[in-house]
DNA sequence: AGCACGCCGACT
DNA sequence: GTCGGCGTGCTC
């Protein structure tokens, strides 16, 4: 650690200036002195003085010529004992910044997020012996057992010195303080192992094999994008771990990027079959320590894999030769606060930057990675379904229209009877079920029979959500969380016993499960059911025991997981989110829907999925029950082409918030009218968002859309600059969005 | 993002 | 009479 000792009056002369770029969001670089001998390379991790207290930021370049009075230059205080950002990186931080519109400081922050990272390295600490008995120090039983234990001066923690001895830890701290131990630094856990690229050899088919034969032609040989198109069960992961090992034996890092990783415990198990030890993971659940260890490691070079959230894109990898980006079409990707960005896209860019290959893997890809395979700016491999593997289920459609869900003695039912005769013959043979509805809690929408009210949350324009907790009943908004208990009076008419629930719930649909089959065990897996990543993973596990006949769940289901038992599939409402103004609402759909349906019959068993729906003739709907992707894919296509959407045309939101309604209508109203006229550029708006207001927060959106080949990052510039914005509103841009929200 | 400075309600 | 709410302004 180097610390500036030297006043500013005394460092002035010298003269030399860097511009430090600080983790905040402001516009430009702040300009800082050097003190006197220091060398500051650009990308040189830094601590500087910003508005009376002191942050981590970096080096980005030199400051000759600045034009900051010596009356406000502030000097360098520290350097980090991290090696310097790359420029690639640095690069891909202005990158970012640049096409997300945001602060590049802000983009930075997202680089040095974990400030502990930063501070002198401090081993773990433990105690080794003194060099001698100190003079007048009593000499206990205890203290000779610790005195014996610690003979070969080799360090120890304290709580295993302590049990070596059979003491206590005050015994080891009471010798230390008299000088009988010192303390001394522990080596560091070896907690980033490296995989061993050739520890297990994998059993590849032919197409596997060739497959992965293209990803390994491509380390080390630059920039490139391959699509790994391929079903669940067709070895995709497997193929891309080939990739991972070949960057391995080059010596480089690799990184996965997942869309959720709460549950991806199968996915470790493989990785650790294949490479002998688990790989660094990067999610919002780490410890800080962990944080701390995990980013000093891939810093450092040390973590040679690292499997993360969309946050890991931003890690300073010390020798990056290969991103993976594995479900490439999940929306999670899409970063929906502070910097908005999409984990894919960027890993593209990132990619780029640093001239290595990306691998976009999906079973079911995105518009937009399809385009973009089409167009040849990336390479496609497909892996066809592995043999012997199970063949995709059949998909029924259950015609709502023509057998709809017989009333019951408990009121309106929601399983058709095809449907639930299905359910019965696979309890009887012992088979497991699931049925799939994309909707967490009892009743998504409660009224007063009375007088018609609609029970709203206070804060946001949203119906709350009924949910059943044995007996209780409470009232919940899906978006800010608020709760209450269900009252027992209508608040509009005072009606008593009025209030009627709405629409199914997984909690409904369970309840109807149970009162048709008695005896089914049932299991309802949606995420509010888990206190935590482990809580899921237990009834995961239960799942796989079968110990559960019928599971209902939400589009969690969706995600990787073999259930050799499952046969049935039943999708409550496959009508559900193909409505509402959202571009891709049926692109979404097919995803979700043709995942789920995948879950059913991955063992020896041959699985069937019943879809029940009010319009078997919906596109998606026919595509998905002739199994037919590829006509899906065209169908969406054409039309986004003709409406000149992505992936075939460009498209921001901006979203006007304010707290006072009428301000940010008006706001948003000024934003129109200064939208500045240019060839293909079109605007749609303003208008109340769909969650109008959201926390208190009142918000107007508009919709700017323009051809591909217009870069609309500056047009967007200009325009807001034009727009007095003040203080109470808040403006976002959103480019590329996804959330229509 | 923080943190300070600056004007209007419920408490010791 | 104060403690404290968050609006707005600034950080080299």
């Amino acid at each position: 650690m180097i610390r500036a000792h030297a006043t500013p009056e005394e460092n002035a002369d010298a003269g030399r200036r860097v511009a430090v770029r600080v983790p905040l969001p402001v516009g430009a670089d702040y300009t800082y002195g050097v003190p006197e001998g220091w060398e500051l390379p650009p990308g040189t991790v830094v601590k500087v003085p910003v508005g009376g207290r002191e942050l981590w930021g970096a080096v980005w370049a030199g400051a000759e010529g600045d034009a900051t009075p010596a009356s406000k230059l502030k000097f360098i205080a520290e350097v980090a004992p991290t090696p310097p950002l790359s420029p690639a990186l640095r690069k891909f931080v202005d990158w970012v910044a640049e096409y997300t519109l945001s602060a590049p400081g802000a983009v930075l922050r997202m680089v040095l997020s974990v400030p502990a990272a930063l501070e002198p390295v401090t081993g773990p600490s433990g105690v080794v012996r003194a060099d001698a008995w100190p003079a007048g120090v009593r000499r206990t039983p205890a203290r000779q057992r610790l005195w014996a234990i610690l003979e070969s001066r080799e360090p120890m923690s304290v709580a295993e010195a302590a049990r070596l001895a059979d003491v206590g830890d005050a015994a080891v701290r009471g010798l230390l303080g008299e000088g009988g131990l010192v303390s001394a630094a522990l080596p560091p856990p070896e907690i980033f192992a490296a995989p061993d690229a050739d520890a297990a050899c994998p059993v590849l088919g032919p197409e596997q094999d060739a497959a992965a034969a293209v990803l390994k032609r491509g380390i080390g040989a630059g920039f490139a994008v391959t699509l790994l198109d391929g079903v669940t069960g067709s070895g995709k992961t497997e193929v891309y771990f080939e990739a991972v090992a070949e960057v391995l034996r080059q010596g480089g890092q690799a990184l996965v990027l997942v869309p959720e990783i709460a549950l991806t415990a199968q996915w470790l198990e493989r990785f650790r079959a294949r490479f002998g030890v688990a790989p660094a993971v990067w999610h919002s659940g780490l410890t800080p320590a962990q944080r701390r260890d995990t980013w000093r490691a891939v810093a450092q070079g040390e973590a040679k894999v690292l499997i993360g959230a969309r946050s890991a894109l931003f890690l300073p990898f010390a020798a990056l030769g290969l991103i993976v980006v594995d479900e490439e079409h999940e929306q999670a990707f899409k970063q929906e606060d502070g910097v908005l960005y999409h984990g894919r896209d960027m890993a593209v860019v990132r990619g780029s930057i640093e001239a290595i290959p990306v691998v976009l893997a999906s079973a079911t890809p995105s518009l937009e990675t399809l385009a973009n395979a089409r167009a040849g700016r990336y390479a496609t491999v497909v892996l066809p379904r592995r043999h012997g593997g199970a063949e995709m289920p059949t998909v029924d459609l259950v015609d709502l229209r023509k057998t709809p869900p017989e009333t019951g003695d408990r009121g309106r039912n929601w399983l058709a009877p095809p449907l639930v005769a299905a359910i019965g013959e696979t309890l009887e043979k012992g088979e497991q079920v699931l049925l799939y509805l994309n909707r967490r809690g009892y009743a998504p929408l409660t009224l007063c029979r009375a007088c018609g009210h609609r029970m709203q949350c206070p804060q946001c324009t949203a119906w709350l959500v009924e949910h059943r907790d044995g007996g209780r009943k409470r009232l919940q908004c899906h978006h800010c969380g608020h709760a209450e208990r269900m009252p027992d009076v209508c608040p509009s008419c005072g009606a008593e016993d009025s209030f009627v629930a709405c629409g199914p719930g997984v909690e409904r649909i369970a309840e109807e499960v149970a009162a048709r089959f008695p005896e089914a065990r049932r299991l309802i897996l949606a995420s509010d059911q888990f206190s935590g990543p482990g809580g899921a993973a237990a009834a995961l596990d239960s799942i796989a025991a079968r110990e559960v006949d019928v599971i209902v769940g939400t589009q969690m289901v969706a995600k990787g997981h073999h259930f050799p038992g499952l046969t049935l599939v039943g999708v409550v409402d496959a009508d559900v989110g193909l409505a509402g103004g959202d571009l891709r609402a049926a692109e979404r759909t097919f995803q979700l829907l043709h995942q789920v349906a995948g879950r059913a019959g991955r063992g020896d068993l041959h699985g069937r999925v019943m879809m029940q729906t009010y319009d078997p003739a919906q596109p998606v709907i026919a595509a998905l029950a002739k199994g037919d992707r590829d006509a899906f894919v065209a169908a969406e296509q054409t039309g986004r082409k003709a409406l000149g959407l992505p992936p075939f045309g460009r498209l921001a939101a901006v979203i006007v918030a304010a707290k006072d309604d009428a301000q940010a209508a008006a706001i948003a109203r000024d934003l129109a009218r200064a939208f500045p006229k240019a060839e293909g550029l079109r605007l749609y708006g303003p208008a109340p968002a769909i969650l109008s207001r959201l926390r208190g927060w009142s918000r107007h959106r508009l919709l700017v859309s323009a051809p591909r080949d217009v870069r609309l990052q500056p047009l967007l510039r200009s325009w807001l600059a034009g727009v007095a914005i003040p203080r109470a509103a808040r403006v976002r841009i959103d480019i590329d969005p996804y959330s229509f929200l």
